[in-house]
DNA sequence: GGTATAATCAAGCAATCACTTGACTACTTG
DNA sequence: CAAGTAGTCAAGTGATTGCTTGATTATACC
């Protein structure tokens, strides 16, 4: 009765979820999956990877049921499948940064000093936004922001950000947001920013996070 | 600049933690370590592995950080590191039972057909409870009801029911409660109950559910 | 129909993993 | 200090994993 089989295939199934995840590339994968669909390429040059290796990794994502797939063209674009993979991907990073112990040494080798960089809340950036004396920098690929992205945000991908600096309103304070607490694209942003003496902050957090709070979003309609 | 390396790096520490939890007697430990801390032997026994094995799964989490373990005597006692360790695991059996396809399938397996099994939320139990016209039985084995039970709650491990079934109240309903959503100690208990004719249901979810949700808890002091 | 592009498949290699067995260490009790 | 108990350590084995390379399939465009 109750076997000890059926248990620890059940445990094992369970398991399976978080072996999937147990791979840094396929969690890159989900990161910037949480962003919205992409087609396999764009995700290899994303996580600097072979389109031979992202696609081994986004079936095995798909095998263990995070990822959807779907064709248009010759194309064929990835998505989460559900809310719940976000969250538990955010349950991922929050465990590690309350538990691992060089966790904090290896965010600020990849983000620099997180410390010298101020960041806004959420309700902080509402604030401001219906104040209107904030512009809104979405630092992240244009695809990205294609798909999804804060109301009332521009879209100034980081590589083009230098090129744009001129352009930029200078009676407002610029913040700048991207995929989440641990990208390095609004640090960068902001830091680049500074050196042309343009005030600027980050968001805390990111798109995903934003969305999930259930704050204003759009998004340009996705094209069939 | 932001080199790939630090990147990877910072990423593989995520994935380390998701890693850990790839290991469905991992898995498992930290289900049963979610009700309390335990010792080495008896974790051992509940996950139906060898000491030597347990032993060094339970060192692979604690050097992963989810983990952390307390000498008192000859035994040592492993437990949890925080309660976001709990969340992480119910975040992993929650994308497990909206996108892992022959989950379903294998929880009928091991817990038996839940749909034929009426539940109680824990609102409606905190009602009954209040009105007075339930008994709440905590079926899972002595040590976790001792480091923390259902304030209420009578323990009657699951081993004991049937020697203990005529000394239970006939006048009022009995609720039985056990690890989580998918522990089969509850199941079990009621169907055990309801072969005697005596009007039973489980609690849906389990203690550490209940706990987190900030209902009321009672626990035996623990012995320093 | 032929060519180009996007993605998958298949084979192979080094590295890692889960579990076993048997020896060893740490603490308690007599 | 000897004996007993709880837990860890170390070595070994078969299985799985991550990535590479080169060939193959599916769709779009000329």
């Amino acid at each position: 009765m109750s076997s000890r089989k059926a248990k620890d295939a059940l445990f094992d199934a369970f398991s399976s979820v978080a072996k999937v995840l147990g791979s840094g590339r396929r969690a890159e994968l989900v990161d910037v999956l949480a962003q919205g669909e992409r087609p396999v390429d764009e995700l290899a040059q994303e996580i600097g990877q072979s389109v031979a290796n992202t696609s081994q990794h986004l079936q095995h994502l798909q095998r263990s049921g995070l990822v959807r797939s779907r064709r248009q063209g010759t194309r064929i674009y990835y998505r989460l499948s559900g809310s719940s993979v976000a969250e538990l991907w955010a349950a991922i990073r929050n465990v590690a940064a309350e538990h691992v112990a060089e966790l904090d040494k290896l965010a600020t080798a990849y983000l620099g000093d997180r410390s010298a960089l101020d960041t806004l809340t959420q309700a902080e950036l509402r604030e401001r936004m219906s104040a209107g004396d904030v512009v809104v920098l979405d630092v992240r690929p244009e695809p990205e922001f294609q798909s999804g992205h804060i109301a009332g945000a521009v879209s100034v991908p980081l590589k083009d950000l230098g090129a744009r600096l001129r352009n930029l309103p200078d009676d407002r304070q610029v913040v700048a947001y991207c995929r989440g607490p641990y990208c390095v694209f609004a640090n960068e942003a902001v830091q680049m920013l500074r050196l042309e003496g343009i005030p600027a902050t980050r968001l805390e957090g990111g798109y995903p996070e934003w969305a999930a709070a259930g704050l204003p979003v759009e998004a340009a309609p996705r094209q069939e």
